[in-house]
RNA sequence: CGGGGUGUGGCUUAGCUUGGUUAGAGCGCUACGUUCGGGACGUAGAGGUCGGUGGUUCGAAUCCACUCACCCCGACCA
């Protein structure tokens, strides 16, 4: 492609909407504009980009004996509510009506329209297994859209659904997934951790997430330094306390006035008790109906993912003060384990029985000092229902654990029955007997592939493109096009790459060279082509590998070099 | 939805506190000329409902009210 007849659109200046880096240069370099909060236009190098990062995808799934489809992006509302998700998809769901006035909605993910195919298709299990997939786009009207092409409302997702006889089966499938999945990122040139995860809604026990280190991530992740135990913050594991604190089993218990102290902050600084002796009393509501209270250390937090799974429920919520008054008999801040009639009592792991805490008295401005948990109250249940914090240790192994941040690049999921019980696919299986068809499905955000590989690979000077990603492979840059010298050689040397395949650009623009050399660096095409005064000199060509070295090459030369540097 | 912030040509912005000429600038854009190895220079141009609506006033980019959009921090997720 020639850049004078192409359609670049690099901006001198940041944007000042832009934060991140990866959003900054991809509307500088040109590859994106934004249309609306979360919503962009992918310009042409954009898109190729794009493309690129489809194709490695779709090979590396096709490889995986996974079939392509496309469903249709409108859903009727008749499938979701029969899997429940019509009223339990919240407004990230965009919901519509057609002239008839029946409900649509933008397909925010297609468990329900794959599951539902599959019940029209699918009859006897030696149609199993199957992998289906599709590459398009998703809409999700999400709550805050940010980061550029990290997060937005319309975004292309790969979304690939699994079909099995049975738990065995599901267990090869994904593995199957997984393999597939470490391939595709490391052919995108990206850096990934692969962690497990909280399956949330999705359903099933644990699920594992791709995920990217960046600074601008909006997981976190726990990597064990010693071993290999990766997960994300809703499911690391806390292992049982370990430090020993002060107080003791025989402690009497005392009333303590603590007149408007409510947080154990202000109780430390007032009683000068360590919150680690302290137990903090949390009322949640679950399923709209019932309360349970969730007993965490005064230095922990309540991991309301671990409370929901541990209570097999998707509905929990904090207590209103209200709620919290009615419940326990005394204002936020005061509530306690002792004394609180007909509602579970769910207490951390890390909480001791042979320890004494302080902890709220189920009075007004009053706490209790000395309270032994087994002897002075019982829990109903007692579990690991706190997010792990970075004083703990690998729950694998013991060792030093750290925090990083990170985007989600791909999640993997066991879905099991969820979808294929209320849609009814079912299939018969050698015994003649009706079962239903065990499902798994797997998704990767593409844009965010491109998002990512910018984020990971830029210099002050634009976007480094991993090769696998960029738009175009090389960039001949001949200092002055108008140059009959400069002119001619560049466009011989384009002229043989064209012909070898190679994904080339000219910069013929009438431009200065400052513009030329901005513009390409901006842009992250590997590698550049330099033809200018020394070339008219002495014969040497100028390749730069964009961020890396560059190298004085012999005229001769250039063209095998330059695919001998594109197959590395 | 809660908290914070910003809206002035394509991009970055000055002016707003303390209302008062044709709303300035840099970059980009157009034409011509000189340049041509690191966003060059000269000359001449084009481009603006100052986010919108209503109000206060002789007079509003500037003050007031409402509203919309976008960004950032928290609850959602690829």
């Amino acid at each position: 492609m020639r850049l004078s007849k192409s359609f670049i659109n690099t901006l001198r200046e940041t944007p000042k909407d832009a934060i991140t880096p990866s959003h900054q240069l991809m509307l500088r370099a040109g590859l994106v504009r934004q249309s609306a909060s979360g919503l962009y236009t992918y310009l042409p190098f954009g898109l190729r980009a794009i493309q690129k990062a489809i194709n490695i995808v779709r090979e590396e799934m096709d490889k995986a004996d996974a079939l392509e489809l496309s469903l249709s992006i409108l859903q009727p509302a008749s499938l979701w509510k029969k899997s429940g998700r019509w009223e339990q998809y919240g407004k990230e769901m965009m919901r519509l009506q057609d002239r008839k006035d029946n409900f649509l909605c933008i397909g925010p993910t297609h468990e329900e329209m794959i599951t539902d195919l599959i019940s029209q298709t699918v009859r006897s299990y030696k149609q199993l297994p199957i992998t289906l997939y599709q590459i398009k786009s998703k809409f999700r009207d999400e709550i805050r859209p940010r980061f550029g092409m990290i997060r937005c409302r319309e975004f292309t997702m790969k979304d690939a659904y699994s079909f099995d006889v049975d738990e065995q089966g599901l267990e090869e499938s994904y593995q199957k997934m997984y393999e597939t999945y470490k391939k595709i990122f490391s052919r995108c040139g990206l850096d990934f951790e692969i962690v497990e995860a909280d399956p949330g809604l999705m359903g099933g026990n644990f699920s594992h997430e791709f995920i990217a280190p960046s600074q601008n991530g909006e997981d976190t992740i726990i990597k064990c330094a010693k071993c290999s135990y990766r997960a994300n913050l809703e499911m690391a594991e806390c292992l049982p306390a370990k430090v020993s604190v002060a107080g003791g089993k025989n402690e009497e218990i005392r009333e303590l006035n603590t007149p408007g102290i409510k947080t154990v902050e202000e109780l430390n600084k007032s009683l000068k008790i360590p919150v680690s002796e302290m137990i903090k009393t949390l009322i949640f509501e679950i399923d709209n109906k019932k309360f349970v209270a969730a007993l965490v250390r005064g230095d922990h937090e309540v991991n309301p993912a671990k409370l929901k799974r541990l209570l097999a429920t998707n509905i929990l919520e904090m207590a209103s003060a209200e709620q919290i008054e009615k419940v326990t008999g005394a204002p936020v801040g005061f509530s306690g384990p002792i004394g609180l009639k007909e509602i579970k009592i769910v207490c951390d792991s890390s909480i001791l029985s042979e320890q004494a805490y302080l902890c709220g008295a189920n009075k007004k401005d009053k706490h209790l000092t000395g309270v032994n948990p087994g002897k002075d109250f019982s829990a109903d249940i007692t579990a690991d229902i706190r997010y792990i914090i970075e004083e703990d240790s690998c729950p694998k192994c013991g060792d030093e654990i750290s925090f990083t941040k990170g985007i989600e690049l791909g999640h993997i999921f066991k879905l099991g029955t969820k979808y294929s019980v209320p849609l009814q696919a079912k299939f018969i299986g050698k015994d003649n007997k009706e079962n239903p068809i065990i499902m798994g499905c797997y998704g990767i955000g593409i844009d965010r592939i491109i998002a990512v590989a910018i984020e990971q690979n830029h210099d002050k000077d634009g976007v480094i493109f991993p090769t696998a990603l960029a738009p175009y492979q090389v960039l001949i840059l001949p200092t002055n096009y108008k140059d009959e010298i400069l002119k001619k050689k560049a466009d011989e040397i384009y002229n043989t790459l064209i012909e070898s395949s190679v994904e080339v650009l000219i910069d013929d623009r009438d431009e200065t060279t400052g513009v030329k050399f901005k513009d390409a660096h901006l842009l992250g095409i590997p590698l550049i082509v330099v033809l200018g005064r020394n070339f008219i000199e002495k014969g040497e060509i100028e390749l730069e590998v964009r961020g890396k070295e560059k190298e004085i090459i012999k005229e001769k030369g250039i063209v095998n070099k330059i695919l001998a540097h594109l197959k590395t």
